[in-house]
DNA sequence: TGTACATCAGTGAACGCGCGTTCACTGATGTAC
DNA sequence: TGTACATCAGTGAACGCGCGTTCACTGATGTAC
């Protein structure tokens, strides 16, 4: 581990974004828990208190970090979902279907992938709200939300998703690969090996795109 | 709160027992992280080292009280199957289906109405597994998914689930409900209202096993 | 171009927190004879 | 039935931990005139 660069003048030049910078750091490696205030101005090379000009305390901090995280998801959603793009191939609604895959796998294979930022996005108390609150499809949608919402869109435009109120199938399609992300990482499926992990990530996006695509209408 | 009832005698009696009551009533109200070992000891009227005669750490404590928390998710699970049976209607593989619905939402009612416990079921660290580890399908199951196995060996001898590689339609239903139950309890959709978290529910069963029962076989 | 001064971004030292855990010890219990 | 003694289940006091956070302060910067 190198030492803090010794930084040329008294003022540190951009803290703010060097906190959040060794706060994701940190959070990569250990989850939302490993992000320690004090530990980023170590880092940073600066005192403890100096991050108290940049952030009102800790949670503002593990706030940024957590945004970060979000985008590092919706990037690789998004990558995943625009490589299926290349061959194109089939019906459109059977590349709306493999598109709808290609996010639950962008999905999964980032939190398998990195297991701490993902961890990160769903820190405790990072979504608490009032209850009542507004759902997500009628509020400020978070990054890989929107990545989601364009493809099933996508999807009910070429006839593959039934068109039920808006938001739902996203909760769907949502709720499915986040689930087996949580058993993997944090619940029995832990000890699963690659290639059982990978038989199961396809069965269930397919269960749930068949289930989507055969619903009752 | 009432003060700590004097016991009649310099040994408690059943300290191990009053241990696990008290942390699993500190999980109910606060999750995992509320399990604090001494606090549990001042419940129980006892010093905080006396916990040691009866636990080697917190972390073997906060382990019996998962068992009780698993315990009563398996049970809540149960309990929305037998009610099924009431009612018999339909083909071998509508009951089969209804039941393993209702799995489901009995997994999604205990997660709504007892967060605390639920969380604690996957309590951080408590799943931990060396890489390589056995399946779950081939370890000595839990109480809450040997609920569902069973449903669903019940659904593939009905003829409603493909016959696939074993353990595997288990993981893909319950990635669905934990997901959601996740997505509501730490994620963006705590704030959903009840009634929109019903239907969301309902939807997300009926898509998994109109998926799983369409699969190409 | 130079100076006065407000403002901003750091420093150094210290707190309190409440926990899990350990040490050396004592009161109560049960069993052998 | 009584006593000696090993064992078990508690007590009381204390540690160290490392954190987040606050206080009073100083060095650096930029703007008005």
């Amino acid at each position: 581990m190198p030492a803090p660069t010794k930084r040329p003048s008294y003022h540190h030049g951009d803290l703010t974004t060097a906190l959040v910078r060794e706060g994701v750091a940190m959070a990569r490696d250990g989850g939302p828990g490993a992000v320690v205030l004090r530990e980023a101005t170590r880092r940073a090379g600066v005192s403890p208190n100096a991050a108290y000009r940049h952030f009102a305390d800790r949670d503002q901090l593990l706030g940024a970090v957590r945004v970060e995280a979000e985008q590092a998801l919706a990037q690789a959603m998004q990558a995943e979902v625009e490589a299926v793009e290349a061959g194109t191939r089939g019906s459109p609604a059977e590349l709306a279907a493999a598109r709808l895959r290609a996010t639950g796998a962008g999905y999964l294979r980032f939190a398998r992938s990195e297991p701490g930022l993902f961890r990160t996005v769903f820190a405790e108390g990072a979504h608490r709200t009032a209850p009542g609150a507004v759902a997500p499809s009628e509020s400020v949608a978070s990054a890989p939300l929107r990545v989601l919402s364009t493809v099933v869109a996508e999807g009910t435009a070429a006839g593959l998703l039934p068109p039920i109120q808006d938001g739902d199938v996203d909760v769907v399609a949502w709720s499915a690969v986040h689930g087996l992300a949580s058993l993997i990482l944090d619940g029995p499926l832990g000890g699963l090996p690659d290639d059982a992990t990978d038989r199961v990530a396809n069965l269930l996006l397919a269960v749930v795109v068949t289930g989507l695509a055969h619903l009752p209408r």
